[in-house]
DNA sequence: ATACTGGATTTG
DNA sequence: AAATCCAGTATC
């Protein structure tokens, strides 16, 4: 209706003063769009979100404000039809980060501002109506009337006590109605009559969903060791002085990093200071997030557990200033506290800190960057620190290393063994403990305790394969062979007897499920599940040690609750031996525990990724430091292929100096990271021939600008990535390699603008790639 | 991204 | 001639 009046009505619009505002949407198209910001609507601020119409239909469209002017020139715009938000849903500070990230990541700021914000947020979740009592008179003399009118000993009197008790007159906040008749102990219907007497009322107002908070025992403090009084004392300072500094706390396991962060944390908070502390989503475990608890009684949590509605809740609960300290994974680093004291980052080098799908951020180099806006201290913290972190310590103005060098208690670092699994043909396919590891096991169970086997996934996985032809079933979209998943499978009766019906093929790329056929295609032998790598290394624990108790953790497979509840059980020593296929989270104790076995420490699978010595090294040291706690010594028994490689030998040392200092002379003599900076651009298109010829054009295209400019960037390409085709799409890869950070940011930003734009096909862009 | 164009190609 | 496909184009 007001859209078809701006088309006609030029002279209306183009002439007269107006408010516009640029508007972005959270779709690919890397621009902002002006509109008129209609008087009736109020003012606009950045950062509150909109409903704008869009294309020829006007569909309507959220979208952020990230500025508006006042201008005569409003030829051709259209009128925003509301504003979402009463007040900006993100803080200043937010909005700049969200500028820089797309900038750096090139990826449109409307995608990276509804990635700040969690589903329900923007769903409008995370308040629920409540109704609130309170008497209707003005003062305690009328209210004592109202009381005395009252039966003595009747309900409604003690639900009128506990209103004068709480002072919840006409001008007060009231009680909520189910709190106020818990504590009369009296029913709602009582209460109804009470407020029909007119003696009270009732208001309807919106309060957050509350999340089941336990109730804890707050801990004292524990006395600090002289490394831990000096690394904290460096970032007080740098909270108490509002000033930006990164410090990348480098201790092992059981070295007390957790009691640096709580004390930051609890000194920004003693500054009127906020404080973020991120973890991977596999270390937010209940007993992690208890820790805090004990220690902050206004924190807000944010992981994966939660429903959409909760989430909103802890979002707002930040917003309104009622959190003194965010604990969650990934995106909790845009968590919209302001005044922030302190950003921490535990187990820093962790992959999942980088987002696969856009923006592709990692929440690492994101909470730099943050504290940096923020003027605020940012903490790396890590057993292993990554290359990148530690060169960081040695090159740039901002950044400081503290050491943890010893452990809390004087525990012994553990035994180290590897055992060289080079020569064994059949290891991994036909069975996954040598003799050593066998023999360890035999010491430590006969002797009553515990052991934890550690099964690194690359190495295995469970593939559908014809024993006779060896043939794999396929993707039907994607070069990927499918995995065998458990399952139930439905529409049965018309396939009948020719598929499998305990479970579906399952692609790891793109999602697809398909049912599994019985027999082979091509030799019509039966079809052969490998099963998974751990159900395979459990069996081969029953076969060799038929009197111990195992259990087997898959983390693909396990609901948190029966997880949890394995962890329980072998911490009370239910079970003997624990495997699995993933590091278990930090935190826990098992001071049983005095064996780890990791059954293949080797890490890559691809030769192409140049950090596999440091992820091997990262996997051991992470193992290393989970034994050795309690009183007895630990054993660490490593099955490698390469036991003589630096990452193998450094790790049995603990000597991470001493593994960087081997490994970054390669790094700089290739030109690789930390020293020089990746970013991929990937191009895909359904049909392979476009996808290839499009990416010798982008190819080109980036090449002649890097010339054309004299840019110190290698462009490798275009090639075929390992997984040539994924949900339909082939992809082809073109490799960037620049100076530094600024160089690779300040020619994407000229190259996301030129000519590439004209290539077909579409265009993704990966910075800071992790293989 | 998404909707819509106009021209080319297929189809009955 | 109608239906379908496809590449190109604009989106305030
Ligand atoms: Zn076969
Ligand atoms: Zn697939």
């Amino acid at each position: 209706m007001s859209e078809s009046k701006t088309l006609f009505d030029c002279s209306d619009g183009s002439r007269e003063e107006a408010i516009t505002s640029e508007i972005v949407f959270d779709h690919n198209l890397d621009r902002s769009f002006s509109y008129i910001v209609p008087e009736e609507l109020g003012e606009i601020k950045p950062g509150q979100r909109v409903k704008a119409p869009f294309g020829k239909g006007n569909k309507k469209l959220n979208g952020f404000c990230i500025s508006s002017e006042k201008t005569s020139n409003t030829k051709g715009l259209k009128r925003l039809s509301k504003i979402i938000d009463s007040s900006p849903l993100l803080t200043p500070e937010l909005l700049e980060l969200a500028n820089w990230l797309s900038l750096y990541y090139v990826c449109p700021l409307g995608q990276v501002l509804s990635a700040m914000l969690p589903a329900g947020v923007k769903k409008g979740q995370g308040f629920v109506q409540k109704r609130f009592i309170k008497l209707n008179c003005s003062n305690i003399h009328e209210a004592r009337k109202i009381y005395e009118k009252l039966r003595e000993g009747s309900k409604q009197k003690s639900l009128v006590r506990i209103l004068i008790i709480e002072h919840a007159f006409v001008a007060s906040g009231g009680i909520e109605s189910s709190e106020l008749v818990k504590q009369a102990e009296t029913t709602s219907q009582t209460l109804k009559n009470l407020i029909n007497t007119g003696a009270a009322v009732s208001e309807k107002r919106a309060v957050l969903k509350s999340v089941q908070e336990q109730t804890v025992v707050e801990e004292p403090d524990i006395t600090l060791n002289s490394s831990q009084e000096k690394s904290i004392e460096q970032i007080n300072q740098k909270i108490d002085e509002s000033a930006f500094g990164v410090f990348v706390l480098h201790g092992v396991t059981g070295s007390g990093k957790t009691e640096v962060y709580i004390r930051a944390l609890a000194n920004a908070v003693e500054q009127g200071k906020k404080g973020i502390i991120l973890l991977p989503e596999i270390a937010l475990t209940s007993q992690t997030i208890l820790r805090f608890q004990k220690r902050f009684k206004r924190l807000a949590v944010l992981h994966s557990g939660l429903t959409e509605a909760q989430r909103a809740s802890q979002w707002h609960k930040i917003k309104l200033g009622r959190a003194d300290v965010i604990i969650g994974a990934r995106s909790a680093v845009f968590a919209p506290c302001s005044n922030l004291g302190v950003v921490i980052v535990d187990e820093e080098h962790e992959s999942s800190y980088k987002q696969d799908t856009a923006p592709r951020y990692n929440a690492r180099d994101t909470a730099v960057k943050r504290a940096q806006i923020e003027n605020a201290a940012c903490i790396l913290g890590s057993a292993t620190p990554s290359f990148e972190s530690y060169f960081n310590c040695k090159r740039k103005e901002h950044f400081k290393l503290l050491n943890l060098p010893e452990r809390v208690e004087k525990r012994p670092m553990p035994q180290m063994q590897e055992v060289d699994m080079s020569g064994r043909r059949s290891f991994m396919s036909e069975f996954m403990i040598g003799e050593k590891l066998k023999e360890a096991l035999e010491s430590s169970l006969g002797s009553g305790e515990q052991a934890i086997l550690l099964l690194n996934r690359r190495g295995y996985s469970n593939f559908i394969y014809c024993p006779e032809c060896g043939h794999t079933i396929h993707c039907r979209n994607c070069d990927a062979s499918l995995k065998f998943h458990l399952s139930e499978v439905l529409n049965q009766n018309s396939t009948e007897g020719l598929y499998n019906t305990s479970g579906l093929a399952l692609c790891h790329y793109c999602g697809s499920r398909t049912l599994v056929p019985k027999r082979c295609p091509i030799c019509t032998r039966q079809l052969t599940m490998r099963g998974s790598g751990s159900q395979k290394l459990q069996m081969e624990l029953a076969d060799k040690f038929p009197k111990a108790k195992i259990a087997r953790i898959d983390t693909d497979s396990m609901k948190g609750k029966d997880y949890r509840e394995l962890i329980e059980a072998f911490s009370k020593h239910e079970y003997d031996i624990l495997a699995g296929t993933q590091m278990l989270a930090k935190g826990l104790h098992f001071p049983n525990v005095t064996l780890v076995g990791i059954v293949n420490a080797d890490t890559s699978t691809s030769s192409s990724d140049f950090r596999s010595a440091e992820k091997t090294f990262q996997l051991i040291s992470q193992v290393a430091g989970r034994t050795g706690r309690g009183s007895k010594p630990g054993k660490v028994i490593i099955q490698t292929a390469k036991p003589d490689s630096p990452a193998v030998k450094f790790a049995k040392l603990h000597d991470y100096d001493g593994f960087y200092k081997n490994q970054i002379p390669m790094r700089e003599m290739l030109g690789l990271p930390p020293f020089r900076k990746q970013a991929l651009v990937q191009v895909r298109n359904e049909k392979k021939t476009r996808a290839e010829e499009d990416a010798e054009e982008a190819a080109e295209i980036l090449s002649s600008i890097i010339k054309t400019n004299g840019i110190d960037i290698r462009l490798k390409g275009p090639f075929e990535p390992a997984i040539g085709r994924i949900g339909r799409e082939f992809r082809m890869n073109i490799l960037l390699n620049a100076a530094s950070p600024f160089v690779m940011m300040s020619f994407l930003t000229k190259a996301r603008f030129s000519e590439i734009r004209r290539v077909r096909s579409k265009l993704f862009f990966d910075i800071d790639p992790l293989f």
